[in-house]
DNA sequence: ACAAAAGTGTTAGGCCTACACCCATGA
DNA sequence: TCATGGGTGTAGGCCTAACACTTTTGT
């Protein structure tokens, strides 16, 4: 079991994939972050990832790994970028294709150990292991830019949704404020929202409207050319 | 020499870094091909690339490529995909690390055989070795995306050109079609521009004006939160 | 002389931005 | 009653897009 099985001409890197996993919580963003029990760095804060197995995509092994850490399958997972620092990893040369996932937090089962696995507010992570400080901050630059111009926002929000919500996640991920008419205003006149259910009878004036994103909407413009900007 | 010396307790695959080298020269794009001398896919057309040394980055590889191929060893050259697919290569699992360089075409070291390695019009690829059709297609579109906000294209074109070459050089990454006073404007308006030399005595209504780019410039307006945008 | 390249300005419409008040609810 | 959240419209400025003619040169 501990023999040295696999053997090349030339040397190999291993080859991980890290999954930075955000979540939502209607006010700020929010990373799963595990606590590695083993060396290098025991005890610090790491993002969930592993080895790439041999008949599996970095893909796959990303969604692996998502899902042995919230039990989602179905969440949006994108590689962003291959960090290949030769110290990276002080065991031996690893290489990492780091991956982001977006999650509704509502959907995620409730880790069994939360002194395992536990989810960071963004200003509230903490220094990490490897060179998971830098994966993070290029992860945060990498959702900064793509929800410019994809709706990718949507995978972190539920189905239904208030405005007030949607523009909460904008700002969090963009750190600016929006004035809330000219975003409403925006965000209508785009015309991939719909309206999730008739205001019920009872709806006050403090009642929010519901929306959905409408992907048909949004595949049927990108199609013309149209493209989202923020 | 040619004993397996290097093993592992789990098997590693392959890594190689590939470098889409892309051209420019007043009318279209162009790219790099080298024609493969060995097994497999022999005779057929690839991206320059190979194996990642233990002791080298992925950047620092397709740097050396670049090198080989062209003598150019200050070019612009970036990371945009990494591939994974288990049977990429009939050979053993390889990973690529793919890369896009932009150069002058007139810098360029003519290649001593053109047999081996050629430029090749965007419109007269032929189908190529490996996965490499898609490597192109995706290289393609990320210089796409990424020449719509940051002025990479100016490392395409010779340190002075005319608005002309540059408006051919945005039309052809882009394949649209722009007009001509409208570009000028925009352009002109965005202030990365500086005029190259004065018109000379002799100018006449036919000899047109030549621009620099101001990289100082622009670096100075970025940080003002200013985005580029086509 | 004819074709091709380069320079140049205006107008209309759309989009973005800035900005304020009312109502309902819950504490 | 007070603070909070949600809904709503307009006016000005800027940018974009559409559009044509003149000059020069080379063939």
């Amino acid at each position: 079991m501990s023999e040295l099985n696999y053997c090349y001409k030339y040397p190999h890197p291993a080859v991980t994939a890290d999954c930075v996993i955000f979540g939502f919580d209607g006010v700020s963003i929010k990373v799963l972050l595990i606590k590695r029990g083993i060396e290098p760095y025991k005890g610090k804060w790491a993002f969930p990832g592993g080895f790439m197995k041999i008949d599996e995509t970095a893909e796959e092994c990303a969604k692996r790994e998502l899902a042995e850490e919230t039990g989602l399958t179905n969440a949006i997972v994108e590689q962003f970028y291959t960090f290949t620092d030769v110290n990276r990893d002080p065991r031996e040369r690893v290489v990492t294709i780091a991956h982001y996932a977006l999650v509704r937090l509502a959907e995620v089962k409730g880790g069994d150990d939360a002194e395992v696995a536990q989810w960071f507010a963004q200003s509230q992570i903490p220094s990490l292991a490897f060179d998971h400080d830098r994966i993070l901050r290029m992860a945060l630059n990498c959702l900064k830019e793509r929800i410019c111009f994809e709706p990718i926002g949507f995978e972190l929000l539920p189905e239904v949704f208030t405005m007030t919500e949607l523009q909460n996640l904008y700002e969090a991920i963009l750190e600016v404020k929006f004035d809330r008419r000219n975003f409403y205003n925006k965000m209508l006149k785009l015309g991939i929202l719909t309206e999730a259910e008739p205001r019920p009878e009872n709806a006050s004036r403090r009642t929010p409207t519901k929306y959905r994103f409408n992907a048909s909407k949004y595949a049927e413009l990108k199609q013309k050319g149209f493209r989202l900007e923020f």
